[in-house]
DNA sequence: CCGGTTTGCTAAACCGGTTTTGTAAACCGG
DNA sequence: CCGGTTTACAAAACCGGTTTAGCAAACCGG
């Protein structure tokens, strides 16, 4: 025998069970208290009996809140995940949220667009991350009335948001570059996710730029731009740069990475093109992802607190969502270099010629 | 002049602006055919220039359909983001739900409670990861008609779910280390998200486990309970059981590790060990993850293909969910031991003793 | 024992859309 | 020019809950 087509129960089915009113049902739900006891308890005992759950959509409609966050990003998910730093900031929100109650919804472009994929999604807030502030989807979003925190942008006052450091970072990973004798440099760096972008000046990349130059021309060092090449961030992007590099003449005797993923590229990279690290080329990362320090060598790179980001920025975010709303705030995480084991003197020039010749 | 609290546009405000039905108005969004053109345009107009978006949590209430698959894991999310593994595996699941145009949703325990975050969460279909079939919670799933797809679990030939060949990858490993010579084996393994849960038998762990055994039985080799430890799947975890192990006594010469993430977490325990790998103690991971390659030494590990397995489930899953209702399906993927510099023979005392044994 | 408050519940409105059913007007073949 | 079909839109029902307004009975102080 089979059951005959068996439809969700649904709150009127509880209520006629019950021989009470939908509203008893949903009170028995929400606020027991305004029932007498045994009302509520022989409600949520007809209820379980007919396998009743309070439908999660219907729910959210009248509530007008739906416990969930978004995390926002332009770039498709099935290459952002490929970098171990966003399942590391991913680790921040999850912790945030979780213990407030909230489930996460994951934001990327749908079907080319990220505003169609925004109309789509059911969340009380979004954490916007890899976005500059002018962007017009971020304000499409304000428009909508829902609350966002930006999260390595310059963001306007306005806006509450967390950055961090990034200038200062990269400023100390190049100077670390130069004060080991190292002259000539190649910036590594996360190629936008829309190809036509420019390198966003005023986005983390730029920063970062700005940060590297600044290091390097404090000491009389100009980039030239073709020493500057952008590649996905991942561990394959770091391994295309460098061989890019290499392909088109440069020989870098160290190599400053905007990202932690595509510096373990780099490290293989060199290690095809039969260059000793750091005996013949020094690398400096970004991120310190956990895996940073496993690698072969460790990798020396700027680190920054990726999980607390995350985290904060989702305390930031519920701040708002949940009226607590101080005026936007802006957090700030500091970075700090760490020096391991990719990186060390500059070689003698003559020796590097001669040793790729022969 | 400040706006009146700037309410959001709602279908009936673009209908009563335009002069049309709030059918009109839904037409011209999901149906223009089914209007003449100019009026389609217009009310389009009329829409734009209130900067309408039809609501998304009323759409899906009746259209009753998400557009969004969840991914339902019972660890925390903040703990099981801090493996690489669920971030390749995200990868697969992400490039296959955004291809056909569907947002991820993360669901992991509310309030310690499976069930509670499932019964809020607003999905079309779900892909189960790291559950076991008879599983309470997955049970109450399929009650409330939402279709799922199991991964890595050995699922009841009824439900659809991809599964890798986890035993023979591990026999693999274990085969591999005793052909080196090695016959003291410590085994590290996932500690299950309940505490009080038992290793289940039937569930990854469980079958990675007696892959273990069988291959060490064909050697004659029987295994200890005690030399098999677990802890979290994290390098950090990895780093702890080898410790604890070696705090306890224990002095094997191979180590099978049933996840990479722990795994380069025991190279870094033996590196502070004294221990050279592979010279004085040997390692073995388990899901070959984009850094094994790099830690060091590149690590022997026994690969699956884990961003597969994530897009499989979920082209699965939506062949259901979109009725294209093949019966349920079984998809089971290879694995296969990879060997890179993190095994080798067996350090030669240990060997002398053992052949004069045997 | 009377007027006011509290208790316990219901009826109706509402959240913001989509879908079904209905209906005038236009079209169309004979 | 008449009956039947299309076309183009509107009215109403519906999705499945929550929330507001309201009402009868019980309680309660004076």
């Amino acid at each position: 025998m089979e059951e005959r087509t068996p439809r969700r129960p649904r709150i009127a089915d509880v209520a006629r069970e019950a021989g009470v009113s939908k509203t008893a049902v949903s009170f028995a739900f929400n606020s027991p208290d305004r029932l007498a006891p045994e009302t509520a308890s022989r409600i949520r005992e007809v209820a379980d009996s007919l396998g009743y759950r309070p439908h999660p959509v219907a729910r959210m409609l009248s509530q007008r809140q739906t416990h969930t966050i978004g995390v926002l990003t332009p770039q498709a998910l099935s290459v952002i995940f490929s970098n171990p730093f966003f399942g590391a900031f991913s680790e921040g929100v999850a912790l945030a949220a979780e213990q407030e109650g909230y489930a996460l919804h994951f934001i990327s472009p749908l079907h080319g667009s990220l505003s169609r994929a925004m109309d789509h999604a059911t969340v009380d807030g979004v954490v916007v991350v890899g976005l500059s502030a002018g962007h017009p989807e971020v304000e499409q979003i304000r428009a909508a009335g829902v609350p966002l925190v930006m999260v390595d942008s310059s963001a306007l006052p306005d806006q509450p948001g967390v950055v961090i450091d990034d200038e200062g970072g990269a400023r100390a990973a190049a100077e670390h570059l130069v004060s080991l004798g190292h002259r000539d440099i190649l910036i590594i760096g996360v190629e936008p996710p829309a190809p036509a972008l420019e390198l966003d000046p005023e986005g983390v990349m730029g920063r970062r730029l700005r940060g590297y130059q600044t290091g390097l021309a404090a000491k009389g060092i100009k980039l030239d731009p073709s020493s500057v090449v952008v590649e996905p961030a991942s561990i394959e992007g770091g391994l295309v740069a460098l061989h890019r590099a290499w392909g088109s003449g440069l020989r870098p005797t160290g190599v400053l990475v905007m990202s932690d993923a595509m510096a373990i590229g780099v490290l293989r990279a060199a290690r095809e093109l039969g260059l000793r690290v750091p005996e013949d080329v020094s690398v400096v990362g970004y991120d310190d992802i956990d895996v940073s320090q496993h690698v072969n060598p460790p990798l020396t790179t700027v680190h920054q607190p990726i999980r607390r980001k995350g985290e904060s920025a989702v305390r930031l975010l519920l701040s708002v969502v949940q009226r607590r709303d101080h005026d936007p705030q802006q957090l700030r995480l500091e970075t700090r270099l760490i020096v391991r084991a990719s990186t060390g003197p500059a070689p003698r020039r003559r020796q590097e010629v001669d040793r790729v010749r022969g």
